[in-house]
Formats: structure tokens, sequence, C-alpha cells
DNA sequence: CGCGTAATTGAAAAGTATCAACACTGGTGG
DNA sequence: CCACCAGTGTTGATACTTTTCAATTACGCG
């Protein structure tokens, strides 16, 4: 539900001495659509990795905690984002430039290696996901995130939570409250 | 629609010189929840990459076409596979042992860049899929992979797409004869 | 021909979206 | 201090979509 990096949370906070920066919630770190010239590691926080298509509404991709990297991909692959990442709660971030990243990526082997990691991370946990919110109803599906991350409806607000699970906030509250009259929930 | 991966595919054909194997319809390439040792990377045909839930039904996570790269997720990580992977036509696909893949990440700068790529357009290409599947109708979305694919209805079965949308066959079934009604497909 | 796999269709049941109204909260300014 | 506002959350009624289940047809192949 809320991804994580520990392991390479560590090795940025060992190897690149440089100043985290905040951000305050509903600020934008990556716009949808623009080119991308800064990958950002999280130090602390929640952000949200999303997709706003033609109609207005969005899809929330991923949630990203400590450790977690966003716009290596975009720099990797040289293309603009096809999501945007704002900030869900505060959040603390390690910039670092293309440039640099570009470099470590090449030069130093234990960082290249982590970066292989985490993006075979990313694609293992995005093949999970998908294949269970398509073939699980809604109820499993909130069961299931209220288990991997039990503070979820404190910490993030409803609506993101329906993007997530690709349903309406109008199915989220029906099946919340179903779960709370059978005691199965908070 | 159809993952494919030229550059990799003449790389691979240019510097590894090994023999393609061949798979007929229906031949599993890797099974789920299995360790595994070897990298596959596709020459010629489709095959697809799915996952089987405790009741039975599939969810098939992409469909794989020339060049593309299956396995490689699971080494790098050292996790069993989450998905099973197996030939949907006739399949001619190169092998590379775990060892010798490893070899190549570490050593050929070049292969690293294009497995990074790789990685990285998955990723780029899930996160739209997942997108489009939850944001739009059955019927948006039966158009797009038909624009994307037009010969798909004479390639895949139809169970396989149904599989693929996370619709059920009667809702495939029904969506495409109400647009051959309105003369919008075939 | 007979068998198994794949494809098609109808009818009822279940699930989800849409729309619209209303409640709660923490500011902000008169 | 209160009125107002924006953002967030809640709920009901109805329309619509999808699944479920079951029956039937089409096709390829030994």
């Amino acid at each position: 539900m809320i991804r994580t990096n520990q392991e390479l949370l560590d090795y940025v906070k060992k190897n690149l001495n440089s100043d985290p920066q905040t951000y305050l919630p509903h600020q934008t770190l990556i716009g949808q659509g623009k080119r991308v010239n800064t990958v950002y590691i999280i130090k602390s926080g929640i952000a949200k990795c999303f997709l706003t298509n033609e109609n207005g509404n969005d899809f929330v991709e991923e949630f990203f905690g400590e450790g977690e990297i966003v716009g290596e991909i975009e720099i990797i692959n040289n293309h603009v984002s096809v999501c945007g990442v704002s900030a869900v709660t505060e959040l603390s971030v390690y910039k670092i430039s293309e440039e640099n990243f570009k470099h470590f990526l090449d030069k130093d082997k234990i960082f290249n290696h982590l970066i292989l990691k985490a993006l075979s991370a990313k694609i293992h946990y995005k093949a999970l996901r998908h294949a269970h919110n398509q073939s699980n109803d809604v109820e499993m599906n909130l069961l299931r995130i209220q288990k991997e991350f039990p503070g979820i409806f404190e910490t993030i607000p409803k609506l993101d939570i329906a993007n997530y699970l690709g349903i309406t906030l109008r199915s989220l509250n029906r099946t919340l409250s179903e779960l709370r009259m059978r005691n199965l929930i908070r």
C-alpha cells in the first residue's frame, strides 16, 4: 500500500551529502506531462503518484513512503512524466539532479544495483496490485489495504483511497459502512 | 497491447550466440510461484504473463512480443515468480542463464543500460495500462486495444483478452456485438 | 463421427456509478 | 462572537453496468 525502500534511503543518506527539502500537503513535486530533470528520494512523509484523465478524474498509481524514488523512470527513458507526483502528508525529500543521477548510475555499481532492484520491485508490486484490484471486489480490496497499512483512514484522504482502488467515493463509503456494521473494521 | 523491444532483441542477436528454442501454444515458460533461473528473450511469437488467483481466475498482466524479456525481475530481486508465463502463439526464444545474465548486467554497460530501459518501459506501460483499465469503460478499452493491435481477435483467444481487461467473457462478447452493430469494429 | 476447447447468447442477480442533498471542520473577516 | 466559506466526508434513491449461471453453437482434429 505505502511503498518503502529502506536500503536505498540508507545508501542515499550515507553517500549523497545533500540537504533534504520540505513539501507541504498538496504541493507538487512532478507535474503530469512535464519534463523531469530531478530524481526525488523520500526521507519522510507520504507522496502520491497519480494520473489525471481527460474527464478530470484521478487514478492513484502508488503511495510512496520512506526511501521510495521518483523521477528515475522518466530520466532513464528520456520521457516526459506519465504521472504527477504530489505530497499527501508533509514531505522531506532528497533531490538528485539528472546529471548526478546518470553519473552515479554509470559509475557506482552499488547504486546501479539498488536502482535495478528498485525498478524490479516496482514492477513486482504493480503486477500484484493490478491483479488484486481487478480480481477482487471492493470489500476484499479494502480489507487488504487496511491490513497493509492500518492507519490509512487517519492519514490519507478518502478520495485518494477511492482513486487508488479505482472506485467512486460513494462506493468506498458504502463498503466502509457495511464493514463497520459487521465489525470488520474500525 | 503487445509489448516489444527491438533494441534489446538486436543486441541479443548480435552479442549472445545462443540458439533460440521453440515453444508451442499453451506451453509454459515460467510457472507461477516457481524459482526462476533463466532469462527469456522473445525472438518471435506472442507469450502471456498471467496470474492465477485462489478462485482459479486468471489475470493477464501483459502480452509479450518480439524482444521482450521475461524472468529478469525475479533474478534481480531474487524472488519466486509472481506471474506465470506461457506461449500464446508458437514462440521462439533466446535463453540466458541466471549466471550469464548477472555477468552481463555487471560487466556490459550497454546491456546494463538496455535492461534499465526495459524495466523503466515496463513500469511506464503498466502505469498507463492500469489507469486506462480502471478509468474507462469496457467499450473504450476494447477500441483502444483494437487500435493498438488490429489483428488481436484473430490472434489471441477471447478468454485471454477478457482476462487482460479484467472482465468476464460475457461482458467482452456483449460489448463486441454492440460495437459490431454500430459498425465500429470488424 | 465424437470429443474437447472456444465462442455465443439470454435472463436474473449483484454490484457500482450518478446525482443531489446534507453534515462536519477549521479558518477568515466583519 | 458569529456568519460565511472551502474542503472533506456522509447518505439515499435511482439508473446503469457487469457478473453469474446455464444452455447452445461452432470449430478443429484424431
